[in-house]
DNA sequence: AAACCGTGGTG
DNA sequence: TCACCAAGGTT
């Protein structure tokens, strides 16, 4: 153990040379990353995979990436096949992944990159950064890990690393702005995207928000927070907001045949582009504009109780009806049969209201 | 610049 | 159970 407290001011060499010797050990193999031991052989990264890969991973789990990404990756293999596609296909093959403007900004940037740079992806993090979707976080870490160039990284894991390291009080997010220059500091010209990809390794893995593994962390000799035993007090961060409740209902048409009635979304807002059944707004308050009587039309309609799917700002409790209807009625949207229902855009608070009209629906496995 | 935007895993 | 939160971006 050093007793020597590490400068605030020069993470040196050592930080990177230590990360990068851990992460030539304990790298995880990803669909979308290529190992050091891989690169040794010649094999270079595809921009095309990093980038989706980093789209798909924003505010997103790897574990919930990794089927998305085999689908996607084999069904459009490369950017130009992704600026042919139909928006509505990918709109559906993004369902269930959450933050629906990350579907149509993807097909957007695919769009650019065929028309406007040949199919090809720009090499620098401003000309990344221009293009939908791609901010900073994201620009950086495609020019590091697809491009190699000495980009500063920093996402959610790096933010609480460095936090840690240096004992970052300020609170986030004002403390971006320090992080970036701590960590812009301690990137290495050689192999920027390792650097960057141990990072976020060991904030996934050993640095984690709860009960950092230290004892196993080859940074803890570096880490401030470690020396004097507060690692879980970093980052600092505001407390949260209450998530007020917003009610409605939705209203599940069954045909004769079995196929069921859906709508289309608005393209902007929540759930933007996606499918779904005919609902009333969802509003802070029931005054009487929800149950059956606020339907989209008159039927037979038959409670089958509520369902709640908790947003990111907002929880929504849904009184979900069910009628068959004999006479198609005059409404917007199309008929889904049975078949083509799990083909379709829906996001998972409609696969809810779908399974709570017909529980045999999207059981557990179902995509 | 603060609010908006999904979902599933976890302790 | 439920509060927290994940490889953020847009407006």
């Amino acid at each position: 153990m050093s007793s020597a407290k590490p400068s605030n001011t020069a993470p040196g060499p050592d930080l990177a040379a230590i990360l990068l010797g851990w992460y030539d050990r304990h790298a995880r193999s990803l669909p979308w990353r290529v190992s050091p031991a891989e690169r040794a052989h010649g094999v270079v990264a595809d921009p095309y995979r990093v980038w989706l890969s980093e789209i798909m991973l924003q505010q997103t789990t790897v574990q919930a990436v990794k089927p998305y990404f085999a689908a996607f990756a084999k069904r459009w293999p490369g950017v130009t096949d992704l600026a042919a596609a139909d928006t509505e296909d990918v709109m559906k093959a993004w369902a269930g992944l959450g933050y629906y403007s990350r579907a149509r900004n993807l097909k957007r940037c695919a769009d650019v990159v065929a028309k406007d740079h040949g199919g090809r992806f720009p090499g620098s993090e401003d000309g990344l950064r221009a293009l939908p979707g791609i901010g900073p976080y994201t620009a950086a870490a495609i020019a590091a890990i697809a491009f190699d160039q000495p980009a500063a990284v920093v996402d959610g894991n790096i933010e609480r690393v460095f936090t840690r390291l240096f004992e970052i009080e300020t609170p986030l997010p004002s403390a971006k702005t320090e992080i970036r220059a701590a960590v812009a500091r301690a990137t290495p010209d050689l192999r920027p995207g390792d650097f960057a990809q141990a990072l976020m390794d060991l904030g996934a893995t050993i640095c984690t928000p709860k009960r950092p593994a230290c004892t196993l962390c080859p940074l803890s000799d570096l880490c401030q927070a470690r020396c004097s035993g507060r690692q879980e007090l970093f980052p600092v961060k505001p407390a949260k907001k209450e998530k007020p409740v917003r009610l409605g209902a939705a209203f599940v048409a069954e045909r004769g045949d079995g196929a069921v009635l859906l709508v289309k979304r608005p393209d902007t807002g929540l759930l933007g582009g996606m499918t779904g059944v005919p609902t009333t707004n969802w509003t802070v308050r029931a005054d009487g504009a929800t149950g059956a009587t606020s339907a989209p039309f008159a039927a037979n309609w038959h409670g089958k109780g509520v369902i709640t799917h908790v947003f990111t700002h907002f929880e929504l409790r849904l009184e979900v009806f069910h009628a068959v209807v004999t006479l198609a009625p005059d409404h917007q949207g199309w008929w889904s049969s049975p078949d083509s229902l799990t083909g379709e855009a829906l996001p998972t608070v409609m696969k809810k209201v779908l399974r709570a009209a017909f529980p045999a629906l999207f059981r557990k496995g179902t995509p």
